[in-house]
DNA sequence: ATTTACATGTAAGGGGTTACATGATTTG
DNA sequence: CAAATCATGTAACCCCTTACATGTAAAT
């Protein structure tokens, strides 16, 4: 139940329409929890069904743009949510499973594919250390931005994981 | 389409009933692909329809065991997919988007979460160590176990990222 | 006027989660 | 024989993914 909570945070951020909404979450909540368009519109409707939010005084037809505010119930919400007890998700992980299928039919042609994922890591990781360095540069910085920082900061360091684990998983694969 | 390739490594490792996987599977694949019987059976009655797997010559009746070996074709598909060009998974964290929310809504009872949550890591680090001290000890290894341990080291130094992180965002959270 | 971009949707299918149903076997 | 356990399965719901459909506005 996280999409919700999601799209929330987003609107108290800014009021939007479903569109913004998915072109926000492309470059910043969506490192975490991406959403296509088709989601986010069936979630705004579900959001204004439960009171939570409400579109704001406009023009109500097809093909036209049509903006969400959040409304107190939605906030309240929302801060329980930030509160409640929810365990880890479980981790579900195709490559680590792919690994252990070698282990048992053989390695063949997983060296280029660890490769591969080492260099898409790599990527990402540089993404967000452009981000950080645009957006949190030195200078102090409010409650809020520390609390943003600390959520990319724990998106570099689960793409330094990766590369680390890659790095040394990676002479285990000669065929090449 | 990961958990079929799961499955297809369980049986290739010892021919399996449906119950016998899903106990298997809590307590090694589980740990990166976790199913629940439902899942599995399900799942098993597909392999066996797309020629992968058969059940071993048995009784063929409700509440009696049925095992399932792989077939050829099953080997190579999982050997195939082993190989295969497939992209990360996409993050998607309901932790560190509730850090997002908190700095719109507040942190109020969100540092109780996360040190329950950075005990419950210590607890899995804990569990993942005392495997490797039980079946990934010192003398030297097969290349099947190697790539074993491998993927336990993928756990372990995930669950150590969480603790890092979680020790490190802490202190922000004094609502105690 | 046609094309392009903007904007909101519908439909189908897959996988995961939870609750429940039912048959067979073992144990007291 | 009653209860517990083993074993397989059904059903409903939710979320995510992909492909497609449709309407409006701006650009050429």
């Amino acid at each position: 139940m996280s999409l919700p909570h999601a799209i929330l945070t987003a609107l108290l951020e800014k009021p939007s329409s479903g569109l913004e909404l998915t072109r926000r979450f492309d470059r910043s909540i969506g490192y975490f929890w991406p959403a296509t368009h088709q989601q986010i519109y069936r979630e705004l409707a579900k959001l204004e069904q439960s009171g939570f939010i409400r579109p704001l005084p406009q023009q109500p037809s097809r093909g036209q743009k049509r903006e969400y505010e959040v409304l107190p119930e939605g906030r309240a919400e929302l801060t329980a949510w930030v509160a409640r007890a929810e365990d880890p998700r479980a981790v579900r992980d195709p490559l680590l499973l792919r690994l252990r299928a070698a282990a048992v039919v053989g390695t063949q042609g997983l060296g280029d594919e660890l490769e591969r994922h080492l260099r898409l890591h790599e990527r990402q990781l540089a993404e967000y250390l452009a981000i950080e360095e645009r957006d949190f540069a030195p200078p102090v910085r409010s409650a809020e931005a520390r609390l943003q920082h600390l959520v990319l900061r724990g998106g570099i360091d689960l793409e330094r994981y990766w590369i680390a684990w890659l790095t040394e998983a990676l002479p285990e694969f000669t065929d090449r």
